[in-house]
DNA sequence: TCCAATTGTTACGGAGGCGTTATAGTTTGG
DNA sequence: CCAAACTATAACGCCTCCGTAACAATTGGA
């Protein structure tokens, strides 16, 4: 139990920090692919298709396809578990960690600077 | 200034909020969205397309669409502004504050249940 | 061995977002 | 009073995502 926080505070971090996402990030993620970038980086792996889409409570075609755009920007990459090929290892990158880091760089930021 | 936040604590609330938002919310809003609505309920009025645009370094069309979808939902409405009818005002909705005082209510939760 | 179960992916038609450009309505200043 | 400036929106073609359903590959038990 921790970070105590105010309504009207939370509401304002989570403004200021979209709109530095929105402004200087070039890209605009969606909350499904935010939480599986996120998901991928925070928690301890292995991570799967069929984990993420249970986690998510979202459809398994869904994972594929964030995969695929996360992937082509290099944010994650895919391998084959080789223990059980019919499952699919999902891999941080360097371009993905220093992505995330940005992203909490961002957030520690616009906390700090918060009124209250 | 203010809200204490290491980077792994501030990722980990930015994941389980996130998480919640896909998992609860029934929407799938992009980021561009969320600091539409944000900036709606949390900076003072009036709002009007334009005024957005530049806030988020967007184009008008961008904002136009967006009002459109948040429209259809009814969490925001547009009025003419009528000393000078070019202008659009935008409005808050009874439901839009009800979504966004929700979304103040989870991150205010997943702070308080931060491992630090 | 072989068939049911499980994995991830692809295919499909539809919906909605994008940026650019064009348009309609309104205001303002010479 | 009228042309230029400014507002928001519509139209265009393109792209990405959606959910459902079908699919190929792989595994494991009868």
């Amino acid at each position: 139990m921790s970070v105590s926080l105010r309504p009207s505070e939370a509401l304002a971090l989570w403004h200021d920090v979209t709109l530095d996402l929105v402004r200087d990030g070039g890209h605009d993620f969606s909350s499904r692919q935010i939480t599986i970038l996120l998901t991928i980086y925070l928690e301890p792996p292995p991570h799967t298709v069929r984990g993420l889409a249970a986690k998510l409570k979202v459809t398994k075609p869904v994972i594929t396809r964030a995969l695929d755009t996360m992937g082509a920007l290099d944010l994650v990459t895919r391998r084959r578990d080789e223990t059980d090929r019919r499952n699919v290892i999902i891999q941080r990158t360097v371009k993905g960690a220093l992505f995330v880091e940005k992203m909490g760089d961002i957030i520690v930021a616009r906390a700090k600077e918060l009124p209250r």
